[in-house]
DNA sequence: ATACTCAATGAACAAAAATTCAATGAAATA
DNA sequence: TATTTCATTGAATTTTTGTTCATTGAGTAT
């Protein structure tokens, strides 16, 4: 294995490992030691890749932030299939690639008072419940969401996504629920 | 004012400032200092009263654990029932009384890793989604609840209920949902 | 082969947070 | 009134956690 390539590895293993503790623990409850003792490393070589423990959970917060703006803004007919495909996919990825999840609720968690500020700042930059209220309007309109205050029902929908995900990550084995119990929040029937 | 009086207000006080900071902010995020600032005392004054930031922490939630037990559990015909009343409860104890709202989440948050064991341990004897998923099988019999897992059934409800209250009591101004839009994820149609 | 680079360590250091404590004065008690 | 109690403070101390750094040794390039 080449020196570049030993380096993006321990980046990459620094990264997750911090990602699943954060999730899990808290920021603050997540001592840099922690991660090191996880990983089996010093805390000194932690430092090497990162220069401060904001800096990482900064680094952490940047990648979900990219990846929401990166991923495709598909269109759909009715809303509530835009809404099923999000919610199917963090279901589906929540054994094989845990991390979508995590990253999930870490975006959620790093908006919460007690975070740096910079941080917080930059993860608000991704707001669902406000853009989605755009398309529960549109639902509503369709006759495919049920009537209520559009923002209201775009933050219980996300909430409710954000509990389970942080229940997930905290506690891997509790059985997931289907998709449709939890769109069925906003669903008309 | 006696002095008796002024200790029993001095305690309350943190407590009630104490359960909303570690709420909103986290166990660990939460410093003493946090506390003592928000209510305008010296850091001191809050040792006088609590030996420590843990037994401080445990005390709120040990009060959790006796406010649940002693919640009379009322039998209803339907178990659909039970779990609109309990989140009527909290959702119409949103405003007038935050700290019903805050207690709830700070049951749930104190069951996380990263959290003194011995807390944990505590918190974890008030387990709702055990105990509800004993409720779930009797609704599924009567044909009011959704088919499915009942353990899972009880998680997403119980998840999404502490996805609510946790985001509200970070976010208080944000409009809450209708209990009904949330037992629709056990509801059967 | 020689010099250089860099992953990795562990001990030292700094900063932040928790905890202790002696001192003060106002209220309670004698 | 004299004495005791105790809420309160702010500064000192201890503990925990984050950060720096000199050193090592294995790989890499010249």
């Amino acid at each position: 294995m080449t020196r570049k390539e030993q380096k993006e590895m321990r980046q990459k293993q620094i990264m997750f490992k911090a990602l699943e503790l954060f999730v899990t623990k808290g920021y603050a409850e997540t001592k840099i030691s922690d991660i090191a003792e996880a990983l089996g490393i010093s805390v000194g070589l932690l430092f090497h890749y990162y220069e401060s423990k904001e800096k990482l959970y900064m680094e952490l917060v940047q990648m979900g932030v990219e990846g929401t703006k990166n991923s495709e803004k598909t269109t759909f007919d009715d809303p509530v299939a835009y809404f099923e495909k999000i919610l199917d996919g963090l279901l589906s990825a929540a054994h094989e690639t845990p991390w979508v999840c995590q990253m999930f609720a870490l975006m959620a968690q790093a908006q919460r008072p007690g975070i740096p500020e910079e941080i917080r700042q930059l993860a608000m930059t991704v707001d669902q419940i406000r853009f989605s209220s755009v398309l529960i309007e549109q639902g509503q309109k369709l006759g495919t969401i049920r009537e209520g205050d559009p923002m209201a029902l775009s933050n219980a929908f996300w909430c409710c996504v954000q509990g389970l995900m942080e229940y997930h990550a905290a506690v891997p084995d509790m059985p997931l629920p289907e998709t449709e119990w939890i769109v069925d929040i906003i669903r008309k029937k």
